[in-house]
DNA sequence: CATGAATGAGTCTTCATTCAT
DNA sequence: GATGAATGAAGACTCATTCAT
């Protein structure tokens, strides 16, 4: 860990049972004041008193503003990860066909659960250190999906990681656009089954008995 | 044009040269300290000065930063938009394996020129106004490409505005992953390959004819 | 309350003393700087150097520029309002010819209390918001005489609170005259006299026992 | 003249039908923009744009910002100079109960006869040269009106220039408050009669035949 | 002469961070 | 440990004035 990064890591570790309340509530408040004032004016004050703290506590807690914010978005893309770990792992050996709708189902349900959340982390996201987060948690999702395309019976790809990173974005970039309100309303019913179509369609490019017409 | 987004029009037609051209260097400034600075000391001064001009003349063509930004953005967005509905257009009654790879490599073509301008301008589309923005140019893209979809003589969509919508964002998020560096690097090559691989999957899933095995 | 005057509001109260004794020093502070470089140049920066703060304490105080200079304005009106309140209970009941001379007297007290202060702030008066305070504060002392007046046993006021309006307004236009240097010098001595003959012989146009001419 | 007062002296004479037009063009939009947007936002370019010329045409007239208002100003107070000059001549030698009402008629018509004008011009009336400007002008209407207190055959006033002082000062104060707002609205109509009655009172405590009592 | 774009010093205001209580 | 007042650097924006066209 390069001083960049070392500068984004908590102060303390949550051994008391009181850090990890006040963190939690430093996190949500964070999110609301994301949420309500934009990230410009996501100030510390703001967030300590919505949080019920002092500034000075805030500071006990994190050494600097983008550390929290950085904590928050970690958190954040923490939790997707584990979804998306978890599935991956149930999945393990199972065909395209069962694999894609479960990875499109838990990413949704872990992505949208606080859509108010992912939709102000995206801001974090794009701040300085936000990047570099995302592209770490991301890599380890991709290489999560990876290892699961790897174990389908029904396919073979040349470079699973490729291919699971394409297929990750292709399911980011829907909902992105979703909780950014670039799609058009009627969308909210259909996007699972869609989502499910695009990468079934996508990851059965790859069957192993192209006995038919692929692509 | 309701007051907030009239808070965000520049001020003066770019009639004269000297004015087309010092905004010009606007554009560009802003970018370069967008990249440079990131998003949170791209200050109106910085911007000027390394446009070659004062913070004064700068305010003399946007009403505030956010305007300048939003016009970068816009220019951006317009450009982007403008390659999709030539595509569309050219595309119009094609049959889906030359739309895909038409649109797609549009897409990429228009949204690689400069990696460095789209990159730096993720941050803008999240700030205030950005979205909105975005949401906006984004529905005439898709709007072109349901067009587009609805003509093909080979496939049959429900709604044309949903599929698009999806493929337009399926498109979206791995060009945006691998510009803010989320997919590894081997992928460069491949990209244009696999996203025509993904397009063309995924619409073909709405094949006219259904004779052979789909989905 | 509307917006624009909670605009003008402090932001905390001198609940502590060290905040008391601060607010009185931005007070000391703002009618120095407005007496030595003119309401154009009294700024922000200016008054809390003067007042030995940072500029940030400043705004801990007053939400803005308007908001100081307001308090400041209208904690030198509410004490002439005390002082006229106070004149006008005492001489409740009392003959003209005693209430003219203590109004004016009282009047003059408070008013030239501090020469520099009163002075200073007719500037202010004149400004965004200053207008409104003043109209506010002198209704209030308007009515205080006009009370007075209509207790008068040896006079009758169709329309005390008219009658209160010139007469108080007659006696403010050579006060301010006299503060804004329009005055001979020679008056400063028998100013007081002129303003109780003044005041004395308007009212007692409105003798009740018109025995002689009146006008 | 000092180099102070020098510095607000307009730059050309009005030799030519032009430049007189001009400048009354700008005289009247100095004085719109100073009643709708405030002292504050009174700018040169502003008054300029109004004045339907370039702010660089302004400056050939003004030397800097401050010269057009004190400019104004001065006008605006020559004229009530003028309007009271030519009262107090009419007047000479005319008893006190005449002498009031021509002076109050004269003083109301030519300050009122623009209430915008007169209103907004109290803000650059304090304002930088704003108070020598009026002292000035003042001095020479209390002259005035010392002169025709003296002619007076049925008065003897031991100094008239004190008591031109506070007479007209006293008809000042209440003229203001009008302007200002600061009377109660029933008042437009009596304003007049009430003035006439203050001032005659006040210079009838100055009778020379003190056959019967007052004051 | 008129024009109005350019200048940049100067304002107000905010906010991350510290530290005395 | 907690608090929140104080700090002051930094940013957005304005405007009087100039001068090239």
């Amino acid at each position: 860990m390069n001083s960049a990064a070392a500068a984004l890591k908590p102060r303390k570790s949550p051994v008391q049972a009181r850090s990890a309340a006040t963190i939690a509530a430093l996190h949500t408040a964070a999110i609301q004041v994301l949420t309500r004032e934009g990230l410009g004016r996501c100030t510390t004050t703001r967030i300590a008193e919505r949080a019920g703290i002092s500034v000075g506590s805030l500071y006990q807690y994190y050494p600097n503003r983008d550390a929290l914010l950085a904590a928050v978005l970690e958190r954040h893309l923490v939790g997707i990860a584990a979804a998306i770990d978890h599935v991956c792992r149930e999945c393990h050996g199972k065909p395209i066909p069962e694999m894609a709708p479960a990875l499109v189902r838990a990413f949704l349900a872990a992505k949208l659960r606080d859509r108010e959340e992912s939709k102000a982390l995206y801001a974090v996201a794009a701040e300085r250190g936000g990047p570099e987060l995302v592209a770490q948690v991301q890599s380890r999702m991709v290489a999560a999906v990876a290892a699961m395309l790897a174990s389908a019976p029904d396919a073979r790809f040349d470079d699973p990681s490729i291919t699971a990173s394409i297929a990750f974005s292709a399911l980011v970039g829907p909902v992105r656009a979703l909780l950014e309100g670039h799609l058009p309303a009627e969308i909210d019913g259909c996007l699972e089954a869609q989502l499910v179509r695009l990468l079934t369609a996508y990851l059965q490019t790859y069957l192993r008995q192209p006995s038919a017409r692929r692509r």
